[in-house]
DNA sequence: CTATATGCAAATAGTTTGCCTGTTA
DNA sequence: TAACAGGCAAACTATTTGCATATAG
């Protein structure tokens, strides 16, 4: 299980995107602020939405180009939680997410160091990504239902 | 973490699905039956394509229709492992996937029973149920890519 | 200057829906 | 026989692609 646990500060991004044979563009820039902002797991339209404000000739398929060398980058992940559309977040940190089915909402949650020791693997499987999502209530959503 | 972990034979689903209102048809049988025959995880158009051998009119929305309805009974569940299409597995019991990115197939692995425990939950969350998956090559892929 | 990226619009994949007919309880 | 399910085609959502123009290195 290999991923580079530094989070990209928007001056490293260029060198980053360099070294993975990408070239530094204002929209990798903006897309990847825009993920940084706020993170709140935003789908690729609500990137596009935000990137807009700042930026309002970019287009959608930009936008997944944007975030497409981002994740090959290494520096952004894709989640894929509901069925609906992929979320991207910027922690490259090893962690879990938790969806909740009240808001909608998706928060990160911090993975222990020994908890893929709690899965054992069958001979002859190689793991290479880990990718684990939990569905439930949010304390906001789980103490309004209580009423 | 609430999950039936008793899997419906074909007898007895006809009785699962009218306990959750639904009725018994003949589609859902079949489409049902196609899960069990070959635990290979398929997707909605797999399945689509098997039932149709012995059910040559039936139609790619019922499929998709009798798939929700299984899954609402809870004798199916969908998986959601790549970007593509979802894919429908009866194993009802506690597990976790392993997808291989070499030949795209997709394993059940056991879950141990403290297999949550590993994950400890900040105040307020409620887990209603935890989805696993992980990413990697498979023993004949491995060995295969090892020449 | 040349390869690579953008922007637009059209194409595609997967899934859902509306509507009418058929089937189940 | 009444409510629910199936079948067909059209709609829809999320994403990808082809191509001409713009831009980074």
């Amino acid at each position: 299980m290999k991923r580079n646990p530094s989070t990209a500060t928007p001056n490293q991004l260029s060198e980053q995107l360099a070294a993975t044979g990408f070239r530094s563009t204002q929209q990798r820039q903006r897309v990847y602020d825009v993920l940084m902002e706020k993170r709140d797991h935003p789908t690729a339209e609500e990137v596009f939405l935000r990137a807009k404000q700042a930026m309002p000739d970019i287009s959608m398929a930009t936008v997944y180009n944007c975030l497409d060398a981002l994740v090959k980058t290494g520096v952004v992940r894709q989640v894929k939680i509901e069925r609906g559309a992929a979320r991207f977040c910027p922690n490259m940190h090893e962690h879990w997410h938790f969806h909740c089915t009240g808001c909608g909402g998706v928060f990160d949650m911090d993975q222990p160091d020994n908890a893929c020791d709690a899965f054992p693997l069958p001979k002859g499987f190689k793991i290479d990504q880990f990718e684990i999502a939990a569905h439930g209530l949010c304390p906001a959503c789980s103490s309004a239902r209580n009423k």
